[in-house]
RNA sequence: GCGUUCGUAGCUCAAUGGAUAGAGCAUCUGACUUCGGAUCAGAGGGUUGGGGGUUCGAGUCCCUCCGAGCGCGCCA
């Protein structure tokens, strides 16, 4: 309710600056959601401990000199002092048609636009992708949605692992099958088995050991011949991951690839610029810092590893390069990490480093979006029967398959070419959203059974919400766009619970991206599509009493889907017409 | 050992420091000549891991204990 509580915040607020002249400092005088009225003022609790008056008496003030007209039918006392607010369904009603006619639906933009960097996905060249990518994947793509939303400038990064050690081998073991039957083995997408082979190799014969190792020196060096042998891996891989995305139906492209080898030009420079602000300390041959407040087992100083005994470069000094690069380059001021929660400590030791050394100046900041593990049944990290972790191709192509079936089931007469469209709506829909609908630091269980459900908090139960919507308008043959300019009254319960809750749209898309938790604009999402299929058993739409009401009630029904279709797409999640 | 995240109904999950801790699944009871029953209405089910503290008010903040996961020097 952005509107409406703001109207009232407003006037709270230059109601008590007005009898409480020097009280009126950070009070809270917030107008929140209730479930004892259409929404509450907490203001006089706090206010009544701080000029040590009763605080009912001091609600009832407040109460009896607020002026609402306009705004609030009722404003009421209640419990310790709690202001119960009933906003004027005329006033509601007003408040709806402007965001009917909002191409936005009541979602305001960021006020200062950011230019923000999303890291997330993360996948290595030449292995595949697994549950482990999910989380970053989705919760990464929903993030550039809803900030690109509210109008700030994202830029979107795929930071994949295209350099280090492991490439000697892999390279060889290229070299081994010959390049097209290299190629051959890497587009049939068996990356597993093009690394578990190098691997194996790498681990048994010394011969490939000693080429292995010889490799790495020359990929590092700039061996013309080996930079093409590695670019021939890195874009099949690409290929690869293209393929995953696309069946994900996330925004990432070729175009966000920014491997780790992009910053080799730039290692040199972070310890220069490093030794320079005197941050840099020697410690059994490798060059490193100690940040502040970070200890080991031994309680000693934990370092930092920026340049190794053997003079390479590791991650952190590239993680380095990269804050440099983002803030200095793309002239980033909120770069947001979305990476598993083990990597704590060493994004925190990242960020302590690049504030000790100045790259971080202000605005710019980084910020961990954390998240937990993705568990099977049996509670423990999610692996293939076989124990292997699951691959991510396969879950997604099987989540669709499901979809499939089950949608053949319950709607036979949908046509074939339609059905597969919707399946793979309703299946990824069903994968992300249950990934998205849990608090991200907390992990959670991956069931088939329960994410596919038309029941509860899902992906299907919201799609199929927004089905029935659509069914409405095609059954009345009638164009959604003609129900927005009606005029619109609330006089049955469950229209005007469904009115209060689409109003308050702006503030769910603000919340969840505050928080960077897509999973409380999933809660409001399933609040909005109980809130709807409540109103629409107990509300005729078609055979509505009378024209007037009927109109009202298809304008309830055209803003209900297009918020739900849009709050999805926030999510990265499709909405079928039909399914 | 140190650090960190988590612990809420039988299960899976919600809950800006605000009222009687809410949903779904499962269980039980109802509702289809009606816009998609792929649904809805209702019932039972809780010492929010234990114990202290701060606060007018704590699932939420602080301390402590218990339990689980993860991290802790040259992998990323």
């Amino acid at each position: 309710m952005p509107e409406a509580a703001t109207a009232v915040v407003e006037r709270v607020t230059a109601l008590i600056a007005r009898l409480h002249p020097n009280m009126s400092d950070d009070l809270d005088t917030a107008a929140r959601p209730s479930e004892h009225a259409d929404a509450q003022v907490n203001v006089a609790l706090g206010l009544a401990k701080r000029i040590g008056k009763n605080p009912r008496e001091v609600a009832q003030q407040i109460a009896d000199q607020l002026d609402l007209t306009g705004i609030c039918s009722k404003v009421e006392v209640a419990g310790p002092g709690f202001l119960n607010l009933t906003y004027d369904d005329v006033y509601l009603a007003r408040l709806l048609k402007e965001v009917a006619a909002d191409s936005r639906l009541g979602v305001h933009r960021a006020e200062t636009v950011e230019t923000v960097v999303i890291d997330y996905s993360a996948p290595n060249v030449a292995k595949e992708m697994h549950v482990g990518h999910l989380r970053s994947t989705v919760i990464g793509d929903a993030l550039v949605r809803m900030c690109e939303a509210v109008g700030h400038t994202v830029i979107r990064e795929n930071h994949i692992g295209d350099w280090g050690t492991p490439f000697g081998m892999l390279i060889e073991h290229l070299v081994d099958l010959g390049e097209v039957g290299a190629a051959r083995e890497l587009s049939v997408g068996d990356l597993d088995g093009f690394y578990k082979q190098a691997r194996a190799k790498f681990d048994a014969l010394p011969e490939f050991q000693e080429r292995a190792r010889a490799r790495v020196v020359a990929l590092q060096g700039g061996d013309t011949d080996t930079l093409r042998l590695w670019q021939l891996l890195v874009a099949e891989s690409a290929r690869y991951f293209a393929t995953v995305y696309e069946k994900l139906a996330v925004r990432l492209t070729d175009a966000d690839l920014r491997g780790e080898s992009a910053y080799n030009e730039l290692l040199v420079k972070v310890v220069e610029r490093l030794g320079a602000a005197k941050l840099l300390t020697t410690s059994d041959g490798a060059e490193v810092v100690f940040p502040a407040g970070f200890t080991n087992r031994e309680n000693e100083p934990l370092p930092l590893i920026i340049r190794k005994q053997d003079g390479g470069y590791n991650y952190a000094t590239s993680d380095l390069a990269c804050v440099i690069d983002r803030v200095e380059r793309l002239r980033a001021t909120l770069m947001l990490y979305v990476v598993g929660s083990p990597q704590a400590q060493h994004l925190a030791m990242i960020e302590a480093v690049a504030t000790d050394a100045g790259w971080l100046p202000s605005p710019a900041r980084m910020v961990h979006v954390a998240f937990g593990s993705v568990l099977g049944n049996d509670r423990k990290m999610l692996k293939s029967r076989t124990g292997e972790s699951v691959k991510l191709v396969e879950l997604l192509d099987e989540a669709v398959q499901r979809a499939a079936a089950s949608v053949a089931e319950k709607n036979p007469e949908l046509p074939e070419a339609q059905r597969n469209i919707v399946a793979r709506m309703i299946g990824i829909g069903a994968v992300k959203y249950s990934d998205l609908s849990s608090d991200r630091v907390k992990d959670y269980v991956f069931e088939w059974e329960r994410m596919l459900s038309f029941d509860g908090n899902t992906a299907p139960y919201l799609q199929y919400a927004h089905a029935r919507i659509c069914s409405i308008f095609r059954r009345a043959d009638l164009a959604r766009e003609s129900a927005r300019a009606a005029a619109i009254s609330l006089d049955h319960p469950s229209e005007r619970a469904l009115a209060l809750w689409l109003l308050q749209y702006d503030s769910a898309v603000w919340d969840a991206l505050e928080r960077y938790s897509p999973h409380r604009l999933c809660t409001y999402l399933y609040e909005l599509s109980t809130r709807y299929t409540s109103f629409y058993e107990q509300c005729p739409v078609l055979k509505a009493e009378s024209d007037a009401v009927r109109a009202s009630r298809l304008a309830l029904c055209d803003l209900s889907a297009r918020i739900l279709a849009d709050g999805l797409a926030l999510l990265g999640i499709q909405t079928p017409e039909q399914m």
